[in-house]
RNA sequence: GCGGACGUGGCUCAGUUGGUAGAGCACCACCUUGCCAAGGUGGGGGUCGCGGGUUCGAAUCCCGUCGUCCGCUCCA
């Protein structure tokens, strides 16, 4: 197989599930459209996460908070001041230092700490959140931010929330949202861009059980990631160094896949202590507190929080589901298959119903299947060209069953259904086509 | 941010010493009783990433810019 990024890259392009965005205007580096396929795929990703994190458990609820926060929010979090430093670059060796961090040389003046040169660029701010400003005035009084992370939505409205769904501690808050760092070298096709999705999961624990609940959602996320048919192999655990904990972290295990580039983030989960309820309560001066009935005491709950990128997630469900396979043509020769083998609730597209030819009497009966399906999953109807080559473009975008109509049908009132991997046929009554697909979807 | 390579129809590419763009595949229509790509006929589609310059004339030379890839640097 050539590269597998370079072939899996050129697949989203050619297929509509993901481009560069802008291309008519040159492109612009970091930003990637999803067309029609990828937009699917993506909405199951988000859908596989929002039922195994809020659906099927009576624990976690949703919220949708704004991108757009009180700057307030962001000061007390940490990501202004943290993140706000004036760096300049040596001409000589290329590195950035912070320029409060430059050590005087000989001659007093500042010199690089790493090769000793004098020569730098201009001072830059770098921040990683994005800035705009509210209103018509662009000064200082009127900056906000997009958010970096959907959390703090969670830790802002943590009260709010707690009361509304009358949860008890254990209890966790999840959100799906876009997400914007101005990351200096966004890279690697969607694994690193400066606009993504977030799917991130705050759960709030008494002080003391955050260890056990923080083992526990690794646990959980790792069976996540099983269950959807990523491979055993290319995932694994990788706990973070002391001095690598972000600043509000206390623990943190990121779940890492082998990218082609090697292994990278999929999933952060970290243990964020009350860093961040804290800090909220004391630049509100709200109290956040939580109120445990029973035992009759107040406190800051700790929390636990698994965090992944949609568009990461979908990078490597689409690396994992690749497969290029030998296949014997009509004529006895062998030719090569591309499928994405991915799981059924990812597929883009469950369904694709397909007429023999375009014969007129096949076609209205095949649309006749088309509209018995169509309700109940993402389906497509095709009829141009020949039909292995139709088979072969449902392949392409992992389609898990095409049902196919012939002249027999017309006839016995039975369709064909081939399924994606093994390409093995089955023919069944029409009237019993939409359980089939029921008891395989 | 630095260095290198590259940027021609949807895709992969060809375009000789500068003279006003080609191929294969794909796509669309019609034909084909046809079950796993590449049968027939016909058809649409590019001014050569973008901007500027040199020239009588540039896809082909120069500059800038945007983008992609690789390496380094940096960074969650």
């Amino acid at each position: 197989m050539t590269d597998l990024m370079e072939a899996v890259t050129a697949l989203a392009k050619r297929r509509g599930i993901a481009f560069q965005s802008s291309e008519i205007y040159g492109g612009l580096r970091s930003s990637w459209d999803y067309g029609p396929i990828g937009v699917e795929l993506r909405r199951n990703i988000r859908e596989a996460w929002w039922r195994a994190m809020v659906q099927v458990r009576d624990d976690v609820v949703g919220l949708e908070a704004a991108v757009i926060m009180s700057p307030r929010v962001w000061e007390a979090s940490g990501h202004v001041g943290g993140f706000s430093d004036a760096l300049v670059e040596c001409l000589t060796c290329h590195q950035r230092f912070r320029e409060d961090h430059l050590e005087p040389g000989e001659d007093g003046a500042p010199a690089c700490p790493n090769c000793g040169g004098v020569t730098f660029t201009e001072a830059k701010q770098f921040n990683l959140m994005f800035d705009t400003h509210l209103g018509p005035v662009k000064d200082d009084e009127h900056k906000a931010y997009l958010r970096p992370e959907t959390a703090q939505g969670m830790f802002v409205d943590f009260a709010r929330i707690q009361t509304v769904s009358r949860r008890k501690i254990p209890f966790g808050i999840a959100q799906i949202g876009k997400s914007f760092r101005n990351e200096i070298t966004p890279h690697n096709f969607i694994f690193r861009t400066r606009e993504f999705e977030l799917m991130e999961m705050e759960f709030f624990v008494e002080p003391g059980t955050d260890d056990e609940w923080f083992t526990y959602w690794v646990n959980q996320r790792m069976d996540w990631y099983r269950t959807l048919g990523l491979r055993e192999e290319n995932l694994r655990l990788r706990p973070h160094d002391p001095d690598e904990l972000a600043h509000y972290a206390r623990a943190a295990v990121d779940i890492e896949y082998l990218f082609p580039f090697g292994w990278g983030e999929l999933e952060g989960i970290a243990n964020r202590t009350d860093f961040d309820l804290r800090a909220h309560q004391e630049a509100s001066g709200e109290d956040l507190t939580y109120f445990d009935q029973e035992r009759d005491r107040r406190f800051l709950p700790y929390v636990v929080e698994p965090a992944v990128g949609v568009d990461r997630a979908l990078l490597s469900f689409l690396l994992d589901a690749y497969r290029e396979e030998e296949a014997p043509t009509a004529k006895g020769g062998v030719d090569k298959r591309t499928v994405l083998a991915l799981h059924r609730d990812l597929a883009p597209v469950k369904v694709a119903v397909l007429p023999l030819s375009r014969n007129e009497k096949l076609v209205p009966e095949a649309r006749r299947v088309f509209d018995l399906v169509k309700g109940a999953w993402m389906c497509q109807y095709d009829d141009a060209g020949a039909i292995g080559r139709r088979y072969r473009r449902q392949d392409e975008v992992g389609t898990p069953f095409c049902v196919t109509v012939d002249f027999d049908s017309l006839d016995d009132r039975q369709v064909t259904v081939r399924e994606r991997d093994t390409m093995a046929q089955e023919r069944l009554p029409i009237e019993n086509l939409v359980t089939y697909l029921r008891e395989r979807l």
